[in-house]
DNA sequence: CCAACTTCTGCAAACGTTTTAAAAACGTGC
DNA sequence: GCACGTTTTTAAAACGTTTGCAGAAGTTGG
């Protein structure tokens, strides 16, 4: 409801004293309907403002016109600047396609998998968005097995699968983040990152270690400290106790953005300079990171304009118009800003 | 559709060997239904994964189930953040309702009042949120003419029209920075604004303006800078202008975050030293506002959580327990950091 | 064992579209 | 004026639910 003597097509079709099915073909500009018709049908259309019944519509096609976006679970706390964005692009990118974008979110206790398989299962959306991919994805999984269309943001670690994702090389950000504070003279390093099992989180941790291997210096000292992703007391505890350790590492390279900036408050309550003392790198580019003093150095993951290629993907997925999985592998670009310098005493 | 051999009611009828009906109403939890039949039918459902057809029960039941947003025009250049806190809030709103957020987006070219129109019109969302009003909102007298279920986050400037908001006291935060400010010794402000006709830019300047009047201090004076919204380049422009007068303001307060941020921007650039030389104050406490150096002194408007209660607003109007209109006016929290001072030689 | 309940189940219509297959209208040439 | 091909229109089925109403079991009392 909401819409009481809604203007149905059959109301319309006796308004103008021709069948439905005239008028549904007239308005979808059949060419077997008399052009003199499909004009009328189309002014009377127009006049009384018309607008067809999404669910009936749906009903007999199948499609729902809906991409869906399944809000992951998080703290109540900490906003999570990623899906700002992600979401914004995903609209962004949606707009062309006149395809609307379909929020669902977990109810508590209610888990994100079955969200999205009420969401598939009810015909609620053509296609979904998948963030975040996690080491055995159970997401991926059942969409595959589905046969159900879908584009991922990150990529599974085996490249077995055969879907379709846009990732931003983290592996490669990584290494070059090591290379840039390595020629600034820095042999300790630390590397801050979360224990959920994100495969982003497996990539980048990998390309920093493959990156201290291939300079294989046995001056190089890498230190790994897991903080909590949502819990702001007991991250400012595990990076506290990092930068108080009698050994501290003097440059730090945080597994995204909101960890690093972490690290410069941190460090700051301190009574540590950055960069001067200490030198931190993120990965993101969040808005953020362009305000803190210094300005953080990190890498433009450009989520934003990621999510919107994600769109064009799925959409032309859905139309099958692509056949085979399309894959997009994107360079993070690397944002000098102020929070890296050389090594104290180098 | 995506979903060919669907499973549907009627299959899982056969299955059981009983009416659709039935199996219906024993879904439904229906006491007129045996309770063995209902624990059958409800462990068949289970078991195979049945899970309703969205469009038919819409169809039937004339509800879509969905809050339907729609995201405003906005330039691509501008991360604008009031959007993800305002959707993330309603979402988490939401969930605790099972109603799904549907975002929709105007084409190039369409206005975001014939969108919402198709939304409502088409039945594909039993309720809206409206956020940001302009001086004679459109999209307001829409909606009350439609009686179709509306909140909106924000009000209208004159007390006429009968519907649910939920606003933030922007007038009293207004008249109350420039208290602050007064106290601190500052004579000469400016309030740095935009040119569009939104509802709470009107509020605000108005509470600035009576404050001042309240004062009667014939040694204050408040000048009016208006900046573009999106364009950063003009913007800068405007502010720039505005720091460079001969007789330059020492106290700006900005109608929102980002235009403060935008003002210690180009203060720094000039060199100027905030809070020393020039007190600046802002609006919403956005994300960014903690992470400036120094800190941007500010008003809480609590975006997240006011969107949270508009979604239960909305969905008590919805569930038609609540019959008159709604309001809630919530009190910005000042927020006290380091971008504010007292007046330079004072 | 039958009537009169009560409890349970099923048929069929309805929701508003799209679309298949068939019928009606219209010309045209003879 | 009739047959024929073409153009235009329509009746009816289908999509997967929910629900009013009626009918079928079960149960109880006489």
């Amino acid at each position: 409801m909401g819409n009481d003597g809604a203007l149905t097509l059959k109301k319309l079709a006796e308004e103008l004293g021709i069948s439905v099915a005239t008028v549904s073909r007239a308005l979808a500009g059949h060419e077997q309907i008399a052009k003199k018709t499909r004009a009328k049908v189309a002014e009377a259309a127009q006049k009384l403002g018309y607008v067809p019944n999404a669910a009936a519509r749906q009903l007999v096609s199948g499609r729902s016109g809906f991409v869906s976006f399944i809000l992951p679970i998080r703290d109540t706390q900490l906003v999570d600047s990623y899906l700002g964005e992600f979401i914004t692009g995903l609209g962004e990118g949606l707009v062309d396609h006149g395809v609307d974008l379909l929020l669902a979110t977990a109810q508590q206790g209610q888990s994100e998998l079955s969200v999205l398989k009420h969401v598939v299962e009810s015909g609620r959306a053509d296609g979904v968005v998948v963030p975040r991919l996690e080491i055995a994805d159970q997401r991926v999984a059942y969409l595959l097995e589905r046969r159900f269309p879908f584009v991922t943001h990150g990529r599974l670690l085996d490249g077995q699968a055969d879907y379709s994702w846009l990732d931003a090389d983290g592996e490669l950000a990584f290494g070059e983040a090591f290379e840039l504070l390595y020629r600034l003279g820095h042999r300790h390093f630390a590397l801050l990152t979360v224990s959920e099992l994100l495969t982003f989180r497996f990539r980048r941790e990998r390309g920093l270690a493959q990156a201290v291997a291939r300079r294989g210096d046995p001056d190089v000292r890498l230190d790994i400290v897991s903080a909590p992703r949502f819990d702001r007391q007991a991250r400012s505890r595990a990076i506290g106790g990092m930068l108080n350790a009698e050994a501290r590492p003097t440059a730090i390279i945080a597994l995204f953005d909101e960890l690093a900036i972490s690290v410069m408050e941190e460090a700051e309550g301190l009574g540590l300079t950055v960069p001067t003392d200490l030198s931190v790198v993120g990965y993101d580019n969040i808005v953020a990171a362009d305000y803190t003093r210094p300005g953080l150095t990190t890498f433009d993951a450009q989520v934003r304009s990621s999510a919107a290629k994600i769109a064009h993907m799925l959409m032309r997925q859905m139309s099958g118009e692509a056949r085979a999985a399309q894959t997009d592998l994107i360079q993070p670009e690397l944002k000098l800003r102020g929070s890296h310098g050389p090594a104290p005493g180098a």
